[in-house]
DNA sequence: GAATATTTGTACCATTTCGCATAAAATTTA
DNA sequence: TAAATTTTATGCGAAATGGTACAAATATTC
């Protein structure tokens, strides 16, 4: 059962690069604010292309929310490698979180999810459904790693490591908001060294 | 100087409670998804009227979230009480804030600015801006009751009383995220909880 | 009561919006 | 090379959008 090639006439544009060229559309105004011209222009698709391919308006926001999702969970995992401390892991994650929140053409973008599904999630039921799975896969990856730490006794033997994530991330989340309220590096990079104290104690 | 009656046909509506039924429509859909015949039909007033007296969506908007941010600011101040423990004012800040997210009629509407300002925070600049003026105004008042339980010892004498304030708003960030996504009261008040105890001490 | 000032209601306009119909183009299969 | 299949391009269209012109309505001031 091997893929042969598809008959018809073969499509001259790479969906995922496509994708991420929308994500950058939505991510600058948003769901609603952006425009199917918007769209359009950036991916260098027209709107029929745009159809057949990917649904309408709603279902291509949706496709790169997930990939948004995707592409965080595998830099996430990343930082927490469990080589590492876990306050160095909580380190990268703000760092590797910032790089993403403070680029930006105009202004420093945040965070995609948080800045542009929220808006949305109260109309479409899927985009909250999308925003809710995204929050908890991210909390139970830094649970996970916390688990690890408690069993090594990196941390205290009686730490809920479920909350203790939900913290972690609580860091992250306000990091994104303030982000993209404008916040200088310097006062989001002082938010992130004293998150990672007081998630992993003082030393 | 006294102030004469406005000579001319009176308003037949109060602009505060205009602009808060405004506000619902913009918590409800976002500023790009609330149109002008959303809020003449939530307000009962027809666009010219609504154009006369606040000018265009932006501008009413505008004052949807300068009116959110005094109100918040006032509840926060009454949290506040510095004749109550430090914990105990953070307690109330947190449950305050949640019985406003998880308002709404389909689902928890989460914080009006943070689920609203920050997609429109790039395009617009006058909305990023309030949306930092807020948030900064926020930790200021978590920050000056921290300063008064330093001088009294109810904090360490080495706490940097700014910093702390902005982790104590980060919880509420995130609950302000969290509610919007659809998570339940029960996990959120967990949250509440253990981000008062991070940021008092456990007791 | 007349003049003035402001608000309100109706109707309208130009633009933008999303979405699609249709046909040309490009490729595989027969 | 012909038929079949899928993608691309042009252009249309119905609906919704933000905003406004204009006149009627309602108050104050003179």
């Amino acid at each position: 059962m091997k893929s042969e090639k598809k008959q018809g006439r073969p499509r001259a544009f790479d969906a995922k690069a496509v994708i991420g060229q929308a994500r950058e559309v939505f991510w600058d105004r948003g769901f609603s604010a952006a425009s199917l011209d918007n769209l359009s222009a950036a991916t260098k698709l027209n709107r029929p292309s745009l159809y057949g391919a990917f649904g309408d308006k709603e279902d291509l926001y949706l496709d790169t929310l997930e990939g948004y999702r995707e592409d965080s969970l595998v830099i996430l995992s990343a930082a927490l490698n469990p080589a590492l401390p876990l306050r160095e892991n909580l380190a990268r994650i703000y760092a590797e979180a910032l790089k993403i929140y403070l680029h930006g053409e105009t202004a420093a973008r945040g965070c995609f999810l948080i800045s542009t599904a929220t808006a949305e999630a109260i109309q479409h039921d899927r985009v909250r459904e999308v925003l809710r799975r995204s929050l908890n896969e991210f909390d139970d990856a830094i649970k996970e790693r916390m688990e690890l730490s408690v069993e090594q006794g990196e941390l205290p033997a009686d730490t809920d490591a479920a909350t203790l994530a939900k913290l972690a991330s609580a860091v992250m989340h306000s990091l994104a908001v303030r982000a993209r309220a404008g916040d200088t590096r310097e006062t989001l990079e002082a938010i992130a060294r004293s998150g990672v104290d007081f998630v992993c104690g003082r030393r």
